[in-house]
DNA sequence: AACTATTTATAAGA
DNA sequence: TTCTTATAAATAGTT
């Protein structure tokens, strides 16, 4: 469509062919978006000319299925990546040097900091610890009042065993008597004083 | 381009905007391809129409930079992503351990290897401040040696002084003669003991 | 970058 | 859908 026909075959003169690129991409992109409007479609068009400066169109409908969004998609997540291991790289520093590796080049401000994390860390981690060694005697001391409660509660049922018949107290009848019985004890006591799990799973932790 | 002018807008008439889609696609993809052809562009050009069904044209050159290939870019992308961020994610729990941070959930022998870590940091920690305060020490009875030298010349060079005339011993000369008479102090001693500098920029480190 | 003669695409009709 | 055809649009070659 122009002056003359043409072969559709590689334009040799280079100059001329910039040319054709320019104006038929033109064309190509002008179609690209009347089809978008005229007929509903959705388009994704890229053209990489020889000089491999990159055009495109992508349809308002299509931007967030298209080719378009993945490139812009490639870039996020290189630039994510970048991110990422730059965050990496700095806290594989503060690791190694919390462990003593790598503080030959610190100065003396950076020592001191260091010092100072490192300190910290080891009182929270004390701090921790002797919660533990905390609660753990508290729980030892609960147990062992409990333990005491049981054997009180034993006792008394040897003795109503001596003095009573066998009739009515076979073994499940028996248990059932003595747990209801600590239970009454339990309920007779002030409650500061009950036997109460302090930490549901406490040697699971340890 | 037709019996009669038409405005670019939707086509109302659901089977006149079919009819014209299908033509107009098919105009895009002859164009797409004879661009490719003249010119030596890659194209990659996909349209939907409102069926939903797809067509697509993506030029030979592109073929291997195209739709595959960013997918797989884009796995390997998402992939790192993922494999960095895991790892950063336990640096920065490793990180906040050694903090003092969020160590309620540890369990005893987590505990142990934090504390061990952090008591390692210290001694290395403390090894180097050693090392740096060794270093000054060094350093300091260095320049005390040093002093004493130039003490002693500058004696000597007041004696030399009030003995002499003014012939020939101007300010400069006076200077230079002090300073070959340390050199030459210097020159004679052990190599051991002569003052250098140890490390050398001890100050910017600290 | 404009122009314009021609080719090409396509809107409407069959 | 496909073919036809009058006409609009694109563009090859030119300035």
């Amino acid at each position: 469509m122009g002056r003359g026909k043409i072969e559709i075959k590689r334009i040799e003169n280079s100059s001329n062919r910039q040319v054709t690129y320019s104006k038929r991409r033109t064309g190509i992109m002008k179609k690209a978006k009347e089809i978008t409007v005229l007929c509903d479609a959705k388009v994704s068009l890229i053209i990489f000319g020889t000089s491999g400066k990159m055009h495109d169109y992508i349809s308002p409908s299509t931007k967030s299925t298209g080719k378009k969004l993945w490139d812009a998609k490639h870039e996020a997540l290189s630039n994510e990546i970048d991110r990422v291991k730059k965050e990496n790289d700095s806290m594989q520093i503060e690791l190694r040097h919390l462990k003593g590796e790598d503080i030959s080049n610190l100065n003396h401000k950076e020592l001191m900091a260091l010092e100072e994390a490192l300190e910290n860390g080891l009182v929270g981690l004390r701090d921790k610890q002797s919660e533990i060694v905390r609660m753990m005697r508290k729980n030892d001391q609960m147990l062992e009042e409990e333990h005491k409660q049981l054997q009180y509660m034993w006792h008394q049922q040897e003795l109503a065993n001596m003095k009573g018949s066998g009739v009515g107290t076979d073994q499940q009848n028996h248990d059932h008597d003595v747990y209801q019985r600590v239970r009454d004890y339990q309920s007779q006591m002030p409650f500061a004083f009950r036997v109460q799990p302090m930490q549901p799973n406490l040697h699971e932790r340890m």
